[in-house]
DNA sequence: AATTTTTTATGATTTAAATCAGTTTTTATC
DNA sequence: GATAAAAACTGATTTAAATCATAAAAAATT
């Protein structure tokens, strides 16, 4: 009767431009004059937790993981595609340092904003603020889902969690290439790179999923759902 | 060498009534009249996740927990005590429903908000939405404490945490009397009833801290600090 | 004060998932 | 194209922590 109602926990689904439709053409300017772009190639950090964050980080085009350090493991708090702000919390006065480290999984483009500027158009642009609440709110909500999934859910319920949201979220399509290694999905979900395998070798026997290479395709989607609700 | 430098993450220290300094008396007075005083009783649930958030939820007096609803069990986000803000995310444009239940652990008085209020002053008053996005911010961070604790922590780590947590954040004194059951405590330390009873025993064995009925006493700081970080 | 109910406590057993140890396959590098 | 390195895979073993079973103590109710 009651199942658990936390999936596709792993990412935003709304894209988070928006925030800049809301300012004047002056503010506009004063962000244009105050970014840079930077490429990142597959594997770098964008920035690390604990450092000084000048900057907002726009992610123009690529793959990224935040998480937060771990001594022996990291958490993985989301993943984030194209077109989302990320590092949101450092605009917290009394703490100008990242929260969480982010790199990327694939060549990635993002750009820089600084951090003050960003301040700035909070305090002197209501609507412009209201927005960036709204993103904020919207990570809190993704977190709390994701929370669940990590502590409530067994292995097989976390697996299908992480494969629906690259499918629904990430990539939107039922078939994707996944840039992501075994390890990786391994620490995505809070398991073991052993357990990974077996698990989505389990899914590939029970004709869940077709597995080619680095090709994932969903085949039962709602099997999958019902595996991730009660696992 | 490196350690996890996450502690204390059961609940919020900083207190939230600053935001409303920055209102006008016009907007004070519009503040008093979109609100009403309630008493809840000790185990009554204040909001019910999923339903209705037609209020922001100020706590006056009284000590909560704010969870998801989860089946076989709950996820307790926070725990929060006297002049908090609770339900924030409500403010979220386009989701007007509570993102977590809040019950209570003892009698507490509230001040329910109109949410229309809130998000009108947001869009009025930058500063006020400045103050918000702080609070916002410290509950994001907050969250992600919780987070790695619960998911990276082993038994002892996470019953230090809670320990250190109610005595520096909630009671802020080396000795409380604690209005929470054991069963209360392995909900929030995401562990069985007995693993509580068990790991307290060896606490209490160890010298770390001291045990008379409901009085907690932590007799040996440094050591729990290091419990906390290591396991 | 007696009885019921709840909470705390303790030991034995089970279980989910990690770790370990090893092999095979794929990818990268010389 | 040969070699090295990384990633994927598989089975056996270990481990942390839950569950189960039951008893004792404390609190609540009659």
């Amino acid at each position: 009767m009651n199942t658990n109602n936390y999936e596709n926990t792993c990412s935003n689904f709304v894209q988070t431009t928006s925030c800049f439709d809301q300012l004047t053409e002056l503010e506009e300017d004063m962000v244009d004059k105050n970014q840079v772009s930077v490429v990142y190639k597959k594997g770098e950090t964008i920035c690390k937790q604990g450092s000084f964050a000048s900057h907002i980080i726009f992610l123009e085009e690529g793959l990224v993981k935040i998480y937060l350090e771990g001594n022996p493991r990291n958490l993985i708090l989301t993943i984030t595609s194209s077109n989302h702000l990320v590092g949101l919390p450092s605009i917290y006065e009394g703490n100008n340092t990242f929260l969480y480290s982010v790199s990327t999984y694939v060549d990635s483009k993002v750009r820089l904003i600084d951090v003050n500027v960003f301040k700035q158009l909070i305090r002197q642009n209501a609507n412009f603020a209201s927005k960036i609440i709204n993103i904020l709110n919207e990570n809190t909500a993704q977190a709390y889902g994701r929370f669940f999934c990590l502590t409530r859910k067994q292995l097989h319920g976390r697996m299908a969690d992480i494969l629906l949201c690259l499918s629904d979220r990430i990539f939107k399509s039922r078939e994707f290439n996944l840039p992501l290694s075994r390890n990786d999905l391994g620490e995505l979900t809070s398991m073991s790179t052993e357990s990974v395998i077996r698990i989505m070798k389990e899914f590939k026997d029970d004709k869940l999923i077709k597995v080619s290479g680095k090709s994932i395709e969903i085949l039962d989607h709602d099997k999958m759902m019902k595996i991730s609700e009660l696992c």
